[in-house]
DNA sequence: GAATTGACGGGGC
DNA sequence: AGCCCCGCCAATT
């Protein structure tokens, strides 16, 4: 890896940081907030890199693709997301409605040289309840 | 260096 | 809802 990807993947890890606990988002959620032409498979392999770098303090267990479904084999994430208060609907799928990062605000993003989450309309629905 | 793979997403059916 | 296919691009083989 160069280094423009290593700086790339610092600049994941730095949004994925920013999740809040008991809240998930997609990897493509992540990689439009990072913005810069950052795609969903990029972000996965960020994740994937984190292991080796020794990134304990990246919340990688929040990200999971746009289903609410979980990729990784074996059931730690899900543990972990649990433990989070997270729940698992029927076929093993987080109700993203409820659980899905909104994205950072904008003074953050701007700070960072981040992109906002565009509005989500179903998401917006949801909160007229 | 070509082919394959993958912790993905979106569109069509 | 599911399923399939295509685009995407870095990493691996």
């Amino acid at each position: 890896m160069n280094d423009r990807d290593y700086r790339l993947y610092q600049k994941i890890y730095t949004v994925v940081r920013e999740i809040p606990p008991g809240q998930v988002a997609s990897y493509g959620d992540i990689a439009r907030i990072v913005g810069g032409g950052c795609e969903a498979r990029e972000v996965g392999y960020a994740l994937n890199e984190i292991p080796k770098q020794g990134g304990q303090d990246v919340p990688w267990q929040r990200v999971v693709n746009k289903e609410g479904g979980i990729s990784t084999r074996g059931l730690l994430q899900r543990e972990l997301l649990i433990a989070e208060g997270v729940g698992f609907g029927a076929n093993e799928r987080i109700d993203m409605r409820r659980f899905r990062w909104r994205g950072p605000d904008a003074a953050w993003a701007a700070a960072h040289g981040c992109e906002m989450l565009p509005p989500d309309a179903d998401a917006e629905q949801l909160s007229l309840f």
